[in-house]
DNA sequence: CATCTTATTGTAAATCATACAACATCCATC
DNA sequence: GATGGATGTTGTATGATTTACAATAAGATG
């Protein structure tokens, strides 16, 4: 038994407080389970892989695995993800902890669910470590999924209007420069409906950390549209609480 | 070592994945820590144990212990909670996961916080287990908290706002008559901010699940007030994405 | 019944949201 | 280089909502 325990069992024994031994505490790991929504071309998928080990052997599942003990919850999410899937470093947030007793058939495993959304077009997920093969699914036709992760997607799925997701549509999804119909189509899909063109730009140009560019689109066959860019640094004063999708 | 080890040591084995032994995954340990909001009288507070053990022996922290390997994680807040400071049951929400490396002076524990929002008179907390001691602090003067507890409290504050508190504010809260002048002042307390009286009104009528009764205050030396109640189906119904506190 | 206190309702102005239309600008083609 | 097509951009009338402030109502008290 490490020192660690000998300690905690000391200390507890001090105030003979558990009926049960204090080894049983430490039988438990921890997880984390990657929701990475991604968007191209007015549809939205989730990126699944295929398990390629027991438990749930060939069925897919959320991108996840177990967290070094040497590593930050938060930074274990990103890692998980790039083993995985060979993606390079997202940048991902907490949605929820999964603890159910008997969520993982192996024994006490809780899981951290992160999330966030990405354009898909430049990316290209390659099944790695132990995934069998890595794919987009749309949000229509996810398969039977291993573990509780079924739950952990509607979880995620639940915070894509909101602010866990905003930042990422902005620096993540949108190309560096970019029109108001392309980031007009992108609301649209998350929202899933249409939105009046007028209105949606009116409103969305309060916004300080979209920038007017001197330029606009070139070689297009009708009268070229006014790029905008995406100003970080404007974003993170703008104590924004999530977008008010509800326009 | 457990079959549960053996098991998994296995599986990882079999794809040679991982550079360190299995069992340093197994090292860990989750904790949950409640965040208690108390309101009474116009006044918020915060509910604090002095811890009676070390690590951070007599150090001011937020209620909260390891998790039992087999018991839920939502169960854990609740039962925690009533072991340290007799309190009854509370139904309790989730906030946040906390797990960074050295978070915990003994080894790799992460925490999962939880918070409610209570009104304070009828409940006493006693300290029991290895808690030295409970109050109710005020939330403007905090003493130094163990661990990253100071960290947890200023996240689960955000949260006041939102949701997550929505319905502790109708159902436990408030007494199951009320006037909305007290209504007001709930809501004052928590934004922290005046409300115009006519248009808070007239706000809040909209909600459905505010049920006014045939019957006014008695015994009250002006004119008595409307008393009305909460409907909690109406509520459940209501799809309510929390309040919005803008008003 | 005059007065005090609090509850409740009303309203004018300002602001915001919505629907719809008009106009502008560029490309492609003739 | 004029024309039509397609998309980008701006405007406006209408109605809804918010805000600030005031007026009125109802009961208690002396």
């Amino acid at each position: 038994m490490s020192d660690l325990l000998k300690n905690v069992e000391s200390l507890i024994q001090q105030k003979d407080l558990y009926a049960i031994p204090i080894d049983d505490f430490f039988k438990s790991a921890f997880s984390v389970d990657c929701v990475i929504f991604g968007y191209h071309d007015c549809q939205l998928k989730v990126l699944l892989i295929e398990r390629g080990t027991q438990p749930y052997e060939n069925y897919w599942a959320l991108p996840g695995d177990l967290v070094y003990p040497n590593e930050d919850l938060d930074f274990a999410a990103s890692r998980v993800l790039k083993d995985l899937t060979s993606l390079p470093d997202i940048s991902i947030r907490q949605v929820k902890t999964f603890g159910k007793v008997n969520r993982h058939p192996l024994g006490r495993v809780i899981t951290v669910a992160y999330t966030t959304l990405v354009e898909t077009t430049e990316l290209n997920p390659i099944a790695s470590s132990w995934a069998k093969s890595t794919a987009w699914h749309s949000l229509k036709e996810i398969p039977q999924l291993a573990f509780d992760h079924m739950d952990i997607l509607m979880e995620a799925r639940k915070e894509l209007n909101s602010i866990v997701i905003a930042e990422a549509l902005w620096s993540q999804v949108l190309p560096p420069k970019f029109t108001l119909t392309q980031l007009q189509e992108v609301f649209e899909t998350l929202l899933d409906k249409k939105l009046d063109k007028g209105n949606f730009r009116k409103k969305i140009q309060e916004y300080r950390f979209l920038v007017k560019l001197e330029e606009s689109q070139k070689n297009v066959n009708h009268r070229p549209s006014q790029l905008y860019s995406f100003d970080q640094i404007q974003f993170n004063q703008s104590n924004i609480k999530g977008f008010n999708f509800e326009m």
